[in-house]
RNA sequence: GGGUGUUUAGCUCAGUUGGGAGAGCGACGGCCUUACAAGCCGUAGGUCGCAGGUUCGACCCCUGCAACACCCACCA
């Protein structure tokens, strides 16, 4: 086709191929050690939220660190000293998890090779994947300074945790107790109330007959959904005013299936109404049966072992039964016995671990506690006095809710990989904590002979986190990172570890630095596909961010999605779901691309809808700035920079436009509107840059139309406007501004290696050119009214029309000749012709600009029904919105209360319709006429 | 049960002190015009969830309702 042929013709000029530019200029930059600070200008610091060092770059991440990229790069070019810190986290569960499956795949037990093995291992696996992270961190172009590069594991982070245990455990606010917590019986482990998740499932109420043991043949119902449980009841508690049972409290129950006399007591925790009015009480597995079991003094009978297996506790018919064939057993049991009264269906909260998916258990075990009262109120303090700013305000409703209701936090895990416990044991169970054994025996006099053995346990991986803005800096050590860096400038972060970390980090920054650990708390939305749904590897329908910067094949998507399922019966779904969605796979878009789609999806709003389309869209964008820049070179290769230059009116108003647009990115920066800022580059690039200035210029650096000196003026505003755009757009776009400003003429870029040091644009009042804007105004008035009459008339834009000018002022006149070979260019005009108001005017479709009429001759290119249809149109518009503002004048409340400014303002616009609207009506008459 | 948020064009979403409803994508029509067909030009399409209230004036402020989403706490 021709379209194929005349691009062979154009094979001088080079395609915009993103893998063709951008590892190439994270390596140059790395390299020359751009992302180290410069210690020079005020510090900005933003500690990055660590991934976990054995995972890989998911689209929430890519999204997060894209937003704080576009800040550091933003603030840099700025010339602040800035500090992005670069740190993986150890991810406790997460990685033990992974390793002990490594293990099984190789028919290893973790408990045969024990703890030292295991632990080796695990880091063995740290230094194998730990390169994944980093690696896809850098092909999204994070601004890393990746020389202090810190592990949550390493000796300072290390030393930083032992630090603040022994200093918090001095002081008394980390103990050590026997409690109930809330306990993965396949991870055989605490975990903490945050990594339970409840979800709605279908189960059952069961109601169960309890005999008194008085023989008196009188017996009352409890119910429950766990039935097993019973074997571990210490009593039965009815409300103490409800009369049905007031006469039994006191009297003692025969609990079945076992032979122990449990009591009736009374306790307001008992709600009458619900069910029966009885509850049986299991303090040992359940949280407020374990209240109520410490108000009236009951055993704790602990029926699980730590695998949830029925123990010697229980009757030994039961014994070692997992605790839902327990269940079974137990039911068919009571029901032979004709015990069991109902069957109830009931929908209930089932409590599951976040990692194993497995019912967790309340479970009662030694566990170590933060004391947390006395460090959340200076932390809800910072939040309630602004010291720290949540944006969006109203997460700070989420961190209130949840640190003024905070309990004692629980940072034992029964792991291996992890921070061990720095508390040792003497033979009596006696504990020490010290940050080693050595400095155990000196702070507590023990002597050589007293036999220590450490504690098994790591502590929760948040533990660490939560040092994270400090400890990185070198805490506890005073160093210059953490004098100059500290408190950072802000942290951006997701919605769901709020309470997790960002509570956490608030709290012990303050403890132990007296500072902030930030100023600023900026909450992404929650990235989900297309259909609002969370993206899971489960679900298969996540994306991975590096297969939209290289692109994947269909087949190669749903490999990726079906590969590793939880549940294999979900794959041919997920597979038929993916190639709907995806049906070519995904196109190679580049990471500019995504990136700028990043920031464009960067709404306050909470779920962020991932849409290809968007990217696609962005894509074509960049190709757009990179084909600009290519029309740019093109026309400045012979440009001069000495000579003398001459700025045209278009000139001075892509300047003013420029200007107008690096306010508003500066405004949007720093309110953290990301989206505003991509709309607003978005918008200068393709929709001032691209279609107006690039093409009103034309005509100036023809060598035939303009002088010498306006030719170089517009040369070098193109490369000048050019030049700036990219560094506006450079944050955001980091290879494709950089390999095009590489181009740039020395003499346009004033110096520097790279783009990403060369200064941030700055707004200039002095160039803001109020007179140009209202010239292009008119100008595009007129454009855009006969490119209307164009395309409604369906006249080819290959044709070129005659236009003429009827009944314009003075100044309309002057314009006119001043912009005549502009229009003519731009509309592809025959001929501008000039009407005088006493010259006979041909019949012609019309387009009002002002009063002045800008008329196209319809002989032979117009057909009349068209034409009326057209002003029809425009008439109608034009009629609705004067009632509307006639209704507005007439009414004398508004001219009285509004302001004067706004009456007015509606009054010329009503005299500006009156008489549009008579000229339309008469021009629709002559033509009609005809 | 408590809390937070959302509801604007076919879809995804902007709309910043209350003063003429916008964008992208999609749809439709025209165009290979020498930076870009990954393009250009034009057009259509909205009771701004519903019902009240405040106001001269409400997408915006207030009240109530509905639907959806998420979070927290959960009655065994």
């Amino acid at each position: 086709m021709y379209n194929r042929a005349s691009a062979i013709f154009k094979v001088s000029m080079q395609k915009y191929q993103p893998q063709d530019i951008e590892q190439k200029w994270y390596q140059i930059w790395e390299d020359r050690g751009y992302f180290a600070p410069s210690g020079k200008g005020t510090p900005y610091s933003i500690a990055i939220p660590p991934p976990n060092v054995t995972g890989t770059l998911h689209m929430g991440h890519a999204f997060q660190h894209s937003l704080v990229d576009s800040l550091i790069r933003f603030q840099r070019m700025k010339g602040k000293d800035t500090l992005w810190q670069m740190g993986t986290d150890h991810a406790g569960i997460s990685t033990q998890i992974i390793v002990t499956e490594q293990l099984e795949r190789e028919q290893i037990k973790a408990s045969d090779i024990g703890r030292e093995k295991f632990v080796e291992r695990a880091w063995h696996w740290k230094e194998e994947s730990g390169g994944t992270i980093s690696r896809q961190l850098r092909r999204l172009g994070a601004s890393l300074h990746w020389e202090t590069e810190r592990f949550t594991m390493d000796e300072g982070m290390s030393n930083a945790v032992l630090e603040v245990f022994t200093r918090l455990y001095d002081e008394g606010l980390i103990y050590r107790g026997k409690r109930l917590v809330n306990w993965d019986p396949v991870l055989k482990t605490s975990i903490s109330d945050l990594e339970v998740e409840s979800i709605d499932e279908d189960g059952n109420l069961w109601h169960i007959r309890y005999p008194l043991a008085d023989e008196s043949d009188q017996s009352i119902v409890v119910a429950t959904t766990r039935p097993e449980t019973m074997l571990g009841d210490s009593a039965v508690a009815v409300h103490p005013d409800d009369e049905r049972y007031k006469h039994l409290i006191g009297q003692s129950i025969r609990l079945p299936l076992t032979d122990r006399l449990i009591p009736i007591i009374a306790d307001h925790y008992v709600d009458k109404e619900f069910g029966s009015g009885c509850v049986k009480i299991t303090p040992a597995h359940d949280f407020n049966d374990y209240e109520v079991g410490n108000r009236h003094d009951l055993p704790l009978i602990n029926i699980f072992t730590e695998e949830a297996i029925i123990n010697e506790n229980a009757p030994s018919a039961y014994q070692g039964m997992d605790r839902f064939e327990a269940r079974k057993q137990v039911l068919a049991d009571l029901e032979q016995a004709g015990l069991l009264v109902e069957t109830e269906p009931h929908k209930m909260a089932v409590p599951r671990g976040e990692k194993s998916g497995v019912v967790v258990e309340p479970y009662l075990s030694d566990q170590w506690f933060v004391k947390i009262d006395s460090l959340a109120r200076p932390a809800i303090k910072a939040v309630e006095d602004g010291d720290i700013e949540f944006i969006p305000r109203n997460y700070e409703n989420n961190y209130f809710v949840w640190m003024r209701n905070i309990q004692d936090w629980c940072i034992s895990r029964q792991q291996w990989w992890g921070h061990q416990i720095p508390a040792w044991y003497d033979d009596d169970g006696n504990v020490y904590v010290a940050k080693d054994e050595a400095e155990a025996r000196t702070k507590y006099s023990l002597s050589d002979a007293v036999k220590l053995q450490r504690d098994e346990d790591v502590l929760d991986t948040w533990f660490s986190s939560a040092l994270w803005t400090f400890a990185t800096l070198g805490w506890p050590d005073q160093t210059h990172a953490l004098k100059t860096y500290h408190p950072t400038d802000v942290m951006v972060t997701g919605h769901d570890i709020i309470t997790f970390w960002v509570s956490r980090m608030i709290m012990m920054t303050l403890k132990f630095t007296d500072e902030l650990p930030f100023k600023k708390v900026y909450v992404t939305g929650l990235v989900t596909d297309a259909e609002g749904q969370k993206m899971s590897k489960s679900k298969g329908n996540g994306l991975d961010p590096l297969d939209i910067i290289d692109g994947i094949s269909a087949d190669d998507l749903v490999e990726k999605r079906t590969n590793h399922l939880l549940q294999p019966r979900m794959a041919e779904r997920i597979a038929k779901a993916t190639r709907k969605e995806f049906p070519e796979g995904i196109a190679a878009h580049g990471t500019d691309a995504l990136r700028f789609t990043f920031y464009a999806i960067a709404t306050r709003s909470r779920t962020i809808r991932f849409d290809m389309n968007r990217v696609e869209g962005y894509s074509h964008f960049c190709n757009k700035l990179w084909n600009a820049a290519n029309f740019v070179f093109m026309n400045t290769k012979d440009f001069d920079s000495t000579g003398e230059m001459e700025y045209s009116v278009i000139d001075r108003w892509i300047t003013s436009e420029l200007q107008t647009s690096i306010k508003a990115v500066a405004l949007a920066m720093d309110t953290y509107r990301f989206d505003l800022a991509a709309k607003e580059i978005y918008e200068i690039v393709r929709d001032e840059f691209c279609d107006w200035y690039l093409e009103l210029c034309k005509p100036l650096i023809s060598t035939e139309g303009a002088s010498k000196t306006q030719r170089r003026g517009t040369q070098h505003t193109l490369l000048k406007t050019l030049e700036t755009l990219l560094r506006l757009a450079h944050p955001f776009l980091p290879f494709m501004t950089e390999e095009i400003w590489q181009q740039i003429p020395e003499s346009i870029r004033r110096g520097g290696d790279t783009i990403m040091l060369r200064p941030y644009p700055e707004f200039d009042e002095d160039l803001v050119d109020a007179s140009a804007s209202d010239d292009l105004a008119w100008l595009k008035e007129i454009v855009n009214g006969s490119r209307n009459i164009r395309g409604e008339m369906d006249i080819s834009s290959s044709r070129e029309i005659p236009i003429l000018f009827y009944n314009g002022s003075a100044r309309d006149q002057a314009r006119l000749t001043q912009y005549e070979q502009l229009l003519r260019t731009l509309i592809r005009a025959e001929s501008l012709t000039w009407l005088d108001t006493d010259a006979e005017v041909p019949l012609a479709a019309t387009h009002l600009v002002g009063d002045m009429q800008v008329l196209v001759p319809m002989s032979g290119l117009i057909d009349k029904d068209a034409e009326i249809a057209r002003l029809d149109k425009e008439i109608d518009r034009k009629t609705k919105e004067r009632s509307r503002t006639e209704n507005k004048i007439n009414n004398p409340n508004f001219i009285e209360k509004a302001p004067q400014e706004v009456v007015q303002k509606e009054r010329n616009k009503l005299t500006e319709l009156t008489s549009t609207l008579t000229k339309l009506e008469a021009q629709k008459e002559r033509v009609a006429s005809l």
